[in-house]
DNA sequence: ATGGCTACGATCCGTAGA
């Protein structure tokens, strides 16, 4: 089984880039953060036609998210039981007996402002949450823009973003806290290469310099990490015109 | 010099992203 997460920064411009990235990465499931499409103007017809069932959960402008898969997701779920909030971020679908989460945590704007607050708030329900999930469902795969650069080898110049935004410790602290509720940053289950990132700024021409950073996550329970065979980060996409500033991420599950 | 894009929904700029 391919998964697969992908910021796409508006469904509706990056449709074109959505539906050629999985024909040719044939991703049987993938999670999508930023929609930023109300459920009225989900692109269901498209989505069909290029071979995915959908659950989605959107709204205008800001946020949304949505799980593609090949199989009919079932057990289908909105937000993070027992805390409110209007932020479409977080859904939940089952494919066989594998539970998916796909996640779009706050940016948090800047250390100390009411944005990370509410960012560390969210973290902490996450948390519990995925603390109780992860017993009802041992084959758990959360995904998703989690807007943190774990380590220092996650960030281009962890000297400019030291303490910054993604990187601060309380939010380094809260991905660990996920982490140590049973999951593995399968990324990282692997050797790879050196300065890989998701996520480029689209100005000062970041890309083209790879200033990026990793933010965008899978992660899996043990039961998964034991069959993840790969984990990489396709940079492709984001050479294309018009590109969302992620890029995707895969997992491939024997 | 802390900017520099991009998307959105609103107008011809403000908000947000990271």
């Amino acid at each position: 089984m391919r998964l697969a997460t992908w910021n796409v920064n508006s469904l509706k411009v990056r449709l074109p880039h959505l539906t050629e990235w999985v024909a040719h990465a044939k991703p049987d499931v993938i999670c999508l953060q930023e929609t930023k499409t109300e459920d009225a103007k989900f692109p269901g017809a498209e989505v069909e036609a290029a071979g995915y069932r959908a659950a989605y959960a959107g709204q205008k402008t800001y946020n949304g998210v949505a799980i593609l898969a090949t199989q009919q997701p079932t057990g289908v779920s909105v937000g993070i039981p027992g805390h409110d909030d209007e932020q479409k971020r977080v859904l939940a679908a089952t494919f066989g007996n594998t539970r998916v989460i796909c996640l779009y945590a706050p940016n948090g704007q800047a250390v100390g402002s009411d944005k990370y607050d509410y960012k560390l708030r969210w973290y902490g329900a996450l948390r519990a949450w995925l603390a109780e999930e992860i017993k009802r469902h041992p084959r758990l795969a959360v995904l998703g823009d989690l807007n943190v650069a774990p380590e220092d080898r996650d960030v281009h110049d962890p000297k400019a973003w030291e303490g910054q935004v993604h990187v601060s410790e309380p939010e380094r602290q809260a991905f660990r806290l996920l982490l140590e509720i049973g999951l593995k940053d399968a990324f990282r289950l692997f050797e790879q290469p050196e300065k890989i990132y998701s996520w480029w700024d689209y100005r000062m021409m970041a890309f083209r310099r790879n200033a990026g950073l990793r933010i965008d996550h899978i992660l899996l329970s043990d039961a998964l990490a034991a069959r993840c065979i790969a984990c990489s980060i396709d940079k492709a996409p984001r050479k294309l015109e018009r590109p969302s500033d992620h890029a995707p991420v895969l997992a491939d599950i024997d």
